[in-house]
Parts: structure tokens; C-alpha cells; sequence
DNA sequence: TATTTTTTTTAGATAAATCTAAATCATACC
DNA sequence: GGTATGATTTAGATTTATCTAAAAAAAATA
């Protein structure tokens, strides 16, 4: 339906505009996409032809409800695609990116829908991400930092704050997965440290640098 | 490393000459890619050109030695992700094609070794068809059809001959699925057909046209 | 063997996606 | 409000994979 490059020049419109809230101009997207800003104007009034963007000369480009649901369909198999590397073929989560950007552009809804099926419908990608579900809907964000609770609070490790790849490292090597249960045994008053309880596990203290990019669900 | 269109002639080419033992002329790689004869004497100098075919002008190719490299991991690429479809996502035998002509393309050695290992090594396909190991090496095709077996002999279905659907679509319809282990419990010497058991059920009786395309292991 | 037919290749175009360099537009600053 | 700066677009090429139509070579036939 949509060649390759039109689906990753939408998804890349799609993030950058933040959920399509706003518009988005040439030079982000070339940087974003590795090309010249040439290539990127050439390609708008390919999509804007095509009613993906709209889009007025020298004003930026915004995406269109057609072109977020184009975006949101190469996002959920993107997704997908990551889960079952992780979980079916034990990838780890740091490993899984370039493989998914191939896989995404797969073209075959009963594949995909399949594939959901065989996964148990997971709501999160390995980064913690919301999967879009079959009608490109996709779950609004958490925004509870672990910052924000108090002491002897229980709570489920979503994700990190603007996908860092740095602090999911960091989680990794302390051992804290995505999805790790939590228990605040102990906030301190003079620099915002966590004492924290890994199911069960001895505590770990952790920064506040740390607990404000931490995304959770309280329990 | 190879791009799209170079695998898929690649592909073709490795088909149409036997597995790599005949020359193939420029109109019959026209007719499997579905394209114009220009075409292919364009994208043949250019596979020549790469070694991956040896070519003399109006006297047909000859797939080299690297070029049958790129063509079976295609094809062991093909064909473990059509076990994949079928065994994990419950696709049918005749559902796979497609998606796998897609899926094939996906560049990622540790992607396919690891999926290779999560299927459980499988040495052939939904079809029958022998899935060529990680060297590229591809067991020999067996050719002992059930025409060939006696009376009481007991067997395994492998594949049909010359993977036609027409076959396995019929097998379908009476429920003798690949990989069915068969007891031949009488030959009717008049019109050589057979009387067959699958799996202790009731007795089937198959055509000599049938038995003559069913490629069986005997066991 | 000469001619006809078929196969294959070349020549010249086209479409998609990219590039560099030059031109144009918007805006930010004085 | 005019000009400099930066962003954006256009112009003109390039690469890949394709096409049609015409030319050339090989094979088949008379």
C-alpha cells in the first residue's frame, strides 16, 4: 500500500509532532531520518499529495488522521515484533531495534493479528512502550514517576521517561526488569534517595535522578 | 549486502537450473519473475558483474558457487519462517507463501538462528521441502515414492513431487497431512492402486496417479 | 545452406528516492 | 522597515529497477 519510505518518513513525522499534537518542520525531519532537507521536501509533497500530511510551503508539515493511522499500524507491529524477540526468541531488549525496523514493514494484517494472538495481546514492548491495538488506539502514557510516592508504596516498573536507553541499561545492571514489582521501604528527607525492595529482594537505594525518569503503575 | 530484487532473480535463477546443475535462458527467468526479458538480461549482467552468476552473452546463466550461497539462505530463510507461520501462528500450508516471500528478506543472521532454534531445528518445511542448514547445505531430496513400496510396507509422507498444491490440497481433503506415518495394507495389482492406513484409522484407497507423486520415507 | 522464427540484447524512457548546489522565503535583529 | 541569517524549496543529477521498441544473434526450418 505505502512504499517503505513513506512509512518511515510517517513515522517519523508521528513522533516528532508528539502524537501528531503539532507540526513539524524539514530540518527535524531530515536529521531524524538521515537525509538532506531536500529529500525531505520532495518526500512531503509526495505524502501531502497522498492527503498523509498537511502541509503549505515553507510552513511545515502536520500529519493527518490517515497518515497517524498509517504511523500507528508500523508502531503496533514494530512493537509486536520486539515482543516476540524478547519473549519468544530471547533477545534482550537493547538488541531487538534494527531487527523490528525490518520486520515493521511486513504487509499482512492476519500476520499481525496472529502474531498479537500467539503473544497473549501484550500491552507494553520491551521498552516499556504501549502497543497500539488492531484500531491503531493506543493507551495514554503513565506519567507517575517513582519520585512521586511515598514511603511503603507498591508499585509496577512501566518504563523510562523519553526512552532512555541509558537508565534501561543502568535498570539492567542492578537488575530491575520492566514490569519488576516495587516496594518503597524508605524515602530520605535529605537528598530524595529511594530505598527500595525488588520482590523480596535485598534493598537498593537508588538516586533522585534515577526515580524521577522512572515511569510506574502504583499498585 | 544483496538487494531485494538481486535475492528474488537469485532465488528464481537457483530454482530454474536444478538446484544450480542446468543453464538457465533469460525468457524462463522472465516468465517466474513476472517480468520483461530486457529486464532480466539488465539485472543478469549486473548479478555477473558481482560474481554471483557466470554469464556469456545470448548462451544463458549459470549460478555461481557464491550466488548459490546467497540463494539457499534465502530459501532456508523462506522456509523456516513458513514452519514458523504454521506451527506457531496456525497458518495453513497454502496460507504462507506470501508472507514468507516477505519475510525472507529480513537480514539478520543471529535473527534466523535463533528462530531455527525455537522451532526445534526442523529439516523441512509445511510443504515437504528439505530447509537448507546454516552452511547452506540442503539434504538430498528423497525419491521413494509410495508407488514403489509393497504390500505391509509402513512409511512417513515427506512431500509431494515436484511440490505441486494440486496434490497437497487433495491429501488435505482426506486428511493425510505431511509427516503422516502410512501402512500399506493391500496393492490392487489391475490399476496398481493402493490400500492404505493412516495412523490405525480407517483404510484409504489412493489412485496410481497418487502414489506415483507421494514422496515417502520408508520406515 | 538460406531464410524465417525465436531468443536475447541494446537503446532510450520512466518512476522512486535520493543527492548537491542554487534560489527563494521567513524571520530576527538592528 | 530593511537586511542578514537560517530554513526551505527548486533545479538538475544519480542510482535502481523496471518498461517498450528496435536491433542483433542463435536456432529452426524449408
Amino acid at each position: 500500500m505505502y512504499s517503505l519510505s513513506e512509512e518511515n518518513y510517517l513515522k517519523a513525522i508521528y513522533h516528532l509532532s508528539n502524537h501528531g499534537e503539532e507540526s513539524v518542520n524539514t530540518n527535524a525531519i531530515a536529521e531524524e531520518m538521515k537525509t538532506a532537507p531536500a529529500s525531505v521536501s520532495d518526500m512531503i509533497r509526495k505524502l501531502s499529495k497522498k492527503k498523509l500530511v498537511d502541509y503549505q510551503k515553507y510552513h511545515g508539515v502536520n500529519i493527518s488522521k490517515k497518515g497517524k493511522e498509517v504511523a500507528l499500524k508500523v508502531i503496533r507491529k514494530h512493537r509486536l515484533w520486539e515482543v516476540f524477540l524478547v519473549e519468544k526468541l530471547n533477545f534482550k531488549w537493547d538488541e531487538v531495534h534494527e531487527i523490528a525496523e525490518q520486520l515493521e514493514h511486513i504487509e499482512s494484517s492476519s500476520l499481525i493479528e496472529r502474531l498479537d494472538a500467539h503473544l497473549g495481546f501484550p500491552k507494553f514492548d520491551p521498552h516499556g512502550d504501549p502497543i497500539p491495538n488492531a484500531q491503531g488506539e493506543i493507551a495514554p502514557i503513565p506519567t507517575t514517576t517513582l519520585s512521586m510516592l511515598k514511603s511503603g508504596a507498591k508499585c509496577r516498573v512501566v518504563c523510562a521517561k523519553d526512552s532512555s536507553s541509558d537508565l534501561l541499561l543502568y535498570l539492567d545492571k542492578i537488575n530491575v526488569s520492566l514490569g519488576a514489582r516495587l516496594e518503597v521501604t524508605e524515602v530520605h528527607a535529605f537528598d530524595a534517595s529511594f530505598s527500595v525492595q525488588v520482590n523480596g529482594a535485598s534493598p537498593l537505594t537508588l538516586s533522585s535522578k534515577v526515580t524521577e525518569n522512572i515511569i510506574v503503575e502504583e499498585l
